[in-house]
RNA sequence: GGGGGCUUAGCUCAGUUGGUUAGAGCGCUACCUUGACAUGGUAGAGGUCGUGGGUUCGACUCCCGCAGCUCCCA
């Protein structure tokens, strides 16, 4: 048995408990039908991706609960893995390829290209799961899952491909969200939305034919610079002002020529002029417009964002945002603009690229959610549990609106699309209804020569949505694969922060649904829970600065969680932010707040080694042999007192993962350990420990019990230390670690050590007392000096449990003595009322009446009250007949304590 | 416009079926370097629980209105 330092270093500690459970393969997950299974699978963070603050909250929280289910004796898999991060990882190799003046993707080739992706991803793929690796993450590392991996492609390609054939996934030239610095479409979800200041322009459309009334129509719009491709001007059918005008035309100002003038209901009336210039290639509703009434598309930017030659002459490779301004001083010069307000309004902005997206017209491939009401079921009838549960309503709402997904990305970085045209015939004119024309499989054709593929690939949500299922060997798992899809699938708990929600979640649900076991329609709840990816979904809120602010580089208040690792230990850095996470929606961090964790650290490391310095260490070796070195006999009031806190804080630990509650663990863990253990427990040690053997080694056992136990409940928040500690304070076997100790229920204490009742209120009302005293001593500057002298005046039951605890008392509170003494002696002496009766401050000296006068009213004027509250309460016939029997007796002594305090203190003043 | 959430001590937040005198951490004030720990100890100040109604014997807790903040979706 090592001493122990007398400051908590993680640095030196945590790599080498890492290491040793690496070596010894603790982490690893075996199929083991004589245990509960327990299994989460990592959200996969980007291959190319750093470790930042909501990594660590993550993983963090799926560590605890990983390590707790080992502790409860589960058969634990935790899977780590990456995803590909299509955009992001092909936007950064662009990137780096640009910056080092190297040939561009288009230069190189796609297959060129790619193997310079796969390049960066060798060498940077491995640096998140490092990272995870100084956290303390304990996955099991052997099972390290890529979704580019070959297994996992092929399940994402069969998975496509079922989908095609069930009549889930179409291809069609649709609207959809262009990113103009990416090159590719995006998900609806994929954009968001942000008020931007621009214009509101009006401008002037000249009418073909000009009626006695009219001229022009005067049109306002945020975008003049597609006007090039208005095929239309709209209004609304029974707008009284245009109604008649429907069928005629306008001039486009240009390039010049005539648009029809349609009636269509989407127009708003009230809404600028109630004209709307209708863009069908360019706007959503515009396209909408366009389709309802046979409108042309004209194309006008291209997918860069510029101008084309269909805009005409001047406008052709010009920006989109340069084209603005140029298309309105055009309109000025030409006497048809008539105004240019400010304005601010939402506009939708590509989150890969961060500039705003370009609606555009493409071919693209789209899934149509299957399972879309089992989906809802499932978590409608509880199958799947949202923590905290107001999540359902989110998931359900977005169920309940859903559109088609754009699952195509026009990138090279991904899984390409499994599908094949027949060379030689155009585009518009397959047949995919042919499989001579279009072969849709994971394999590909037989005879590649005559086949094109599709040259997009999936979405990358579109293969990570498998994760589940995938990682555990479907679509063909072999026999060993086979046992643990039954075994651990459905997995047991999904984290993830909220804004996952659509992506992620419930995408994974629904696939889940549809693809995991035969092609069914209809599911029954039974089907459902054998299909669903994971049983319970546990959401956690996002990491911002202390300003409220999301973390990002460029504001550089993004902490490196290496850096507070440094500072705090992985340990302090987890345990503090598992304190600062609650169900909340966001999480301010800040330094301060998760220096607890360091702190509490640095108390625990400390409370063990005065464990070592106080007595020879005991047999530890298992939770029977510290118990069995207790004498029940030899137990003073304080020791009942800490077993019955410790029984019921551990059962406040259990509660918090039976319930999905992670917030109050580590408040459960802290108070138990700190308030009640080492500052009244272990301070009320101190005594006994220098006394007589017998006496000082029954109260190292309970030293040890409470410890060994307090780093039980703390190992999955703290796993580190608790290790360290579990091994220099000898419960540790040779073999083993602590997560396999087991002993977390403590039914077996009781068998052993009934806790007394009466001893643990003696201890509150001991506790009580001591903490009088030293208010009475600090009140009169005294809490320094240590032969200071009080007088009680209790009777009965309280002046013996006074009696026989005065040394304690002394010890604790910092007295000379403590005496009993009569009204007479005490009559004028500062006073304090306490559980155990009145407690009297011998001054040798005068005392300041006045003060003492004044801070007694204070506090009678406030018992008062108290007992006025009490007495009305119980004089109310209704309350004592309807409120439990419970509530009055608790209602009655709480009177009957509160007016005997109320006296006494009316005594004490009276006297002064 | 639709939906969710929030409003409790100076700050960040707990307060789970309505029931004793509303709590914690940080911060603040005073005292303490007492042989585990100053990453510590002791004591203390500080809240009419956003606001107005209602239900109830009893409301921080349940219901309705209002105000402010915030997120998601359109």
């Amino acid at each position: 048995m090592s001493d122990i330092a007398k400051a908590y270093d993680p640095a030196e500690v945590e790599p080498r408990w890492y290491d040793k459970w690496l070596e010894s393969g603790c982490f690893r997950a075996r199929v083991d039908p004589a245990r509960a299974p327990y299994c989460i699978m990592i959200p996969p963070p980007n291959v190319t991706g750093m470790l930042h603050m909501g990594h660590v909250l993550d993983n963090t929280l799926q560590d605890i609960f990983i390590r707790r289910a080992r502790l409860e004796g589960k058969s634990v898999l935790w899977q780590p893995g990456t995803d590909h991060a299509g955009i992001a990882t092909q936007t950064k190799v662009e990137r780096q390829l640009r910056e080092a003046g190297e040939p561009n993707k288009y230069e190189l080739g796609r297959e060129a290209f790619l193997e310079k992706v796969w390049e960066f991803r060798e060498q940077s793929g491995g640096v998140i799961l490092n990272q995870l690796q100084k956290l303390g993450a304990s996955c099991d590392w052997e099972r390290t899952s890529f979704t580019l991996d070959e297994d996992y492609s092929k399940a994402v390609l069969r998975a496509f491909v079922d989908l095609y054939k069930r009549g889930y996934i179409y291809r069609g030239q649709r609207m959809v969200n262009w990113c103009p610095a990416t090159h590719t479409a995006i998900s609806d979800e994929e954009v968001n939305m942000k008020p931007q200041n621009g214009f509101f322009y009006k401008m002037r459309y000249e009418l073909v034919e000009p009626d006695g009334e009219r001229t022009h129509l005067e049109i306002s719009t945020t975008r003049p610079e597609t006007l090039m491709g208005d095929s239309a001007v709209a209004v609304h059918p029974e707008d009284e002002r245009y109604k008649h005008l429907i069928g005629k035309s306008v001039w486009r100002p240009f390039p010049k020529a005539a648009i029809p003038i349609i009636g269509d209901a989407y127009v708003d009336r009230e809404f600028g002029t109630g004209c709307l210039k209708v863009t069908p290639a360019h706007d959503k509703n515009d396209f909408e417009i366009g389709q309802r009434h046979n409108l042309a598309l004209i194309e006008v930017i291209d997918h860069d964002g510029r101008l084309n030659q269909l805009a005409g002459e001047d406008f052709a490779g010009m920006d989109r945002f340069e084209a603005r301004k140029k298309a309105a001083e055009k309109l000025d010069g030409m006497g048809l603009l008539l105004e240019r307000e400010p304005y601010e309004n939402t506009v939708g902005f590509s989150e890969r690229g961060d500039v705003p997206i370009e609606p555009r017209l493409s071919e693209q491939w789209f899934l149509q959610y299957p399972k879309v009401e089992a989906a809802k079921r499932a978590v409608e009838a509880g199958i799947i549990q949202f923590h905290p549960d107001r999540w359902k309503k989110t998931y359900l709402h977005w169920l309940n609106g859903i559109q088609d997904w754009c699952i195509s990305r026009q990138l090279w970085w991904g899984h390409r699309i499994p599908v094949w045209y027949r060379k030689g015939i155009d585009r518009a004119d397959l047949n995919f209804e042919d499989p001579e024309q279009v072969h849709v499989s994971v394999e590909g054709p037989a005879d590649p020569e005559n086949w094109e593929q599709e040259a997009d690939v999936l979405d990358t949500w579109a293969s990570s949505y498998l994760w589940p299922m995938a990682n555990l060997g479907w679509p063909q798992p072999d026999a060993d694969e086979q046992k643990e899809l039954d075994y651990w699938y459905p997995t047991s708990t999904l984290v993830t922060g909220f804004d996952i929600i659509f992506f992620w979640v419930a995408r994974m649900i629904m696939a889940g649904l549809e693809l995991y076991g035969e092609n069914r329609k209809e599911l029954s709840d039974e089907a459902i829970a054998r299909r669903i990816p994971f049983k319970n979904v546990y959401i956690h809120g996002l990491i911002r600065d202390e300003k409220g602010r999301k973390m990002s580089k460029s504001l550089g208040n993004s902490p490196d969680p290496l850096d507070l690792i440094a500072k705090f230990g992985a340990d302090g850095l987890r345990f503090g932010i598992c304190n600062i996470a609650p169900s909340g929606s966001d999480i301010l961090f800040s330094e301060d707040r998760i220096q607890i964790g360091r702190n509490f650290c640095n108390k625990l490391w400390n409370a063990a080694r005065f464990r070592q310095m106080s007595g020879p260490m005991g047999d530890n070796s298992s939770f029977k042999a510290i118990v069995h070195r207790i004498d029940p006999t030899l137990m003073d009031d304080y020791d009942h007192w800490i077993v019955a806190r410790l029984e019921e804080a551990t059962a406040d630990v259990a509660k918090c993962f039976t319930g999905y509650e992670l917030a109050p663990l580590t408040h459960h863990i802290y108070s138990f350990f700190w308030s009640d253990f080492c500052d009244w427990y272990v301070e009320a040690s101190k005594g006994k420990l220098k006394g007589e053997a017998a006496m000082r080694d029954n109260c190292l056992a309970i030293q040890d019990l409470i410890l060994r136990q307090v780093l039980l409940l703390a190992n999955p928040v703290i796993p580190h230390i608790t290790e360290e500690l579990w091994e220099s304070l000898g419960y540790a076997t040779a073999v083993s670690f602590i997560q396999n100790a087991g002993n977390l229920n403590l039914s077996t204490v009781g068998a052993h050590l009934q806790t007394d009742v009466d001893a643990v209120q003696r201890v509150i009302q001991l506790n009580g007392l001591i903490s009088e005293v030293r208010g009475l001593k600090a009140k009169y500057n005294l809490a320094s000096k240590r032969d200071v002298v009080i007088f009680y005046g209790s009777e009965g039951e309280a002046a013996n449990t006074v009696a026989a605890n005065s040394g304690l008392v002394c010890t604790l509170a910092g007295l000379g003595r403590l005496e009993s003494a009569d009204a007479e002696a005490t009559d004028g002496l500062p006073a304090a009322v306490t559980p155990l009766g009145t407690i009297y401050l011998d001054l040798g000296s005068s005392i300041d009446v006045e003060a003492e006068r004044a801070r007694l009213s204070k506090e009678l004027a406030k018992l008062d009250k108290l007992v006025a509250a009490g007495e009305g309460k119980l004089r109310n016939p209704k309350f004592t007949e309807s409120a439990p029997a419970q509530v009055v007796e608790g209602a009655r002594k709480q009177l009957a304590e509160t007016s005997q305090k109320r006296d006494e203190t009316r005594r004490i003043l009276l006297s002064l």
